[in-house]
DNA sequence: ATTACTTCTTGATATATATCAATTACACGG
DNA sequence: CCGTGTAATTGATATATATCAAGAAGTAAT
């Protein structure tokens, strides 16, 4: 992780929260003045989990991985970090810790702002706190969604449900570069490699996808979808 | 589900959501006089997913259920639902819409509170608003733990920690009514009914706990604990 | 109490998914 | 280009879990 300021200002980051438009010139000056900026190699970790929720951290650009370091070392991904999310712990408590790792995908650059700092945002700018909890009630939303996909869907369901996140929600487009390995599907639908294998195999050979190693094509995301809801 | 007034005062309620606190004596007038009693019967649905989120209903006395309505009208539920606890859709959206149902299971008075007068604190009032992302992010935490339980274990260690959410977070004792039906249980650890008899059968043999149709009382705690941690 | 109804329980069986073992493809430093 | 390590793949097998079918037990209304 290495530091070089390649974002001039917090003013003219195109790649900022969304929730920023709500704060006044003035108080993005203290918030540029807060920051530091960060770089990371694919691999590294960004934050980890157990570590203090002293910070807040803003992905400017590149793609990370949230996960949840669980039982026997498993791990759990619970989502993929793109640029303009804004990560944080579990709140405003004295002493939290975050409750999961992010690590880097591809290089990130990414600025972390102490969590002090971004909580007075929250108490000084009314509409700030409520797009903050916009947001929250947003990932919550999402986080609902995918609890019950994996309690209620099979192997099938779970994996096109996470190759319509990455065309939808990540890369916008039907055709992507596979960041993640089979033992890191896996580690996201609740599978085993092996079973992230002889799936996409099946789904290729039925032709709803085109896959090798490290990219994915949809082919008919019409039967894909009929896959996500219960195929 | 009826309307009488048994709460004179929420500034004389103890079931009041504890982030109450944070306003002022006005604020909790203009509350009082905005809010809309309600008294439900068991089974009978406090919220219904899909409808707009234009109330956020606070729990009083009683305990309900909040699920999803998912695939092949197979429900997952989410939590149980206690005194205290605030209910709330998506976030502030205009047209947002509940994604959850809300039922009672025992006898419940709630509260209703519109989005939009329980917006106005949000906005007027810095601590209640960071209050509320707290709330916010203690449900994640929450959902978060449980979505990892429900990728990673096994059922027995699934249906462990239900036994235990409801001794811990419900009850607080480790002698209980068993106010969920098999089938409910099931749908709160994504396992069959049959699957749920099966293995209370199998702690009340090990001697991990009593059970009968409509009561659990934890006899080693300790154990249990361990087949929750994945046993 | 008798009926009708739902939930619970049990055993037998089918299915989905994980694990194990072995091979093949791929990436990288020298 | 060659070895060396990691990830991907494949088939065989074991295991966990769901489904099906039938009966028992509890509950509520008559």
């Amino acid at each position: 992780m290495s530091e070089q300021n390649l974002i001039n200002s917090c003013e003219t980051c195109t790649a900022g929260w969304k929730n920023f438009r709500h704060i006044s010139r003035e108080e993005m000056k203290v918030l540029n003045s807060n920051r530091y900026e960060a770089t990371f190699k694919p691999g590294e970790i960004m934050i980890k989990q157990g570590s203090p929720a002293s910070v807040v951290l803003f992905m400017s650009t590149g793609l990370a991985k949230s996960y949840v370091e669980g039982l026997n070392g498993k791990n759990f991904i619970l989502r993929i970090e793109k640029p303009g999310n804004l990560i944080m712990g579990p709140g405003s408590y004295a002493n939290s810790r975050f409750t999961h790792s992010v690590s880097a995908i591809t290089t990130v650059h990414a600025c972390f702002v102490s969590s002090d700092a971004f909580r007075k945002f929250t108490v000084e700018n009314p509409s700030f706190a409520e797009g903050l909890v916009d947001t929250c009630g947003e990932a919550a939303v999402k986080m609902q969604a995918r609890m019950v996909n994996l309690a209620q869907k099979r192997m099938s369901g779970r994996l096109a449900d996470v190759l319509l996140y990455f065309a939808d929600e990540i890369f916008h487009s039907d055709e992507y570069e596979m960041i993640l390995s089979r033992q890191e599907l896996g580690e996201m639908t609740s599978m085993a490699k092996e079973c992230v294998v002889r799936l996409l195999k099946e789904f290729e050979e039925s032709g709803v996808i085109n896959s090798d190693v490290s990219g994915i094509k949809i082919l008919d995301r019409e039967r894909l979808v009929k896959i996500s809801e219960q195929g």
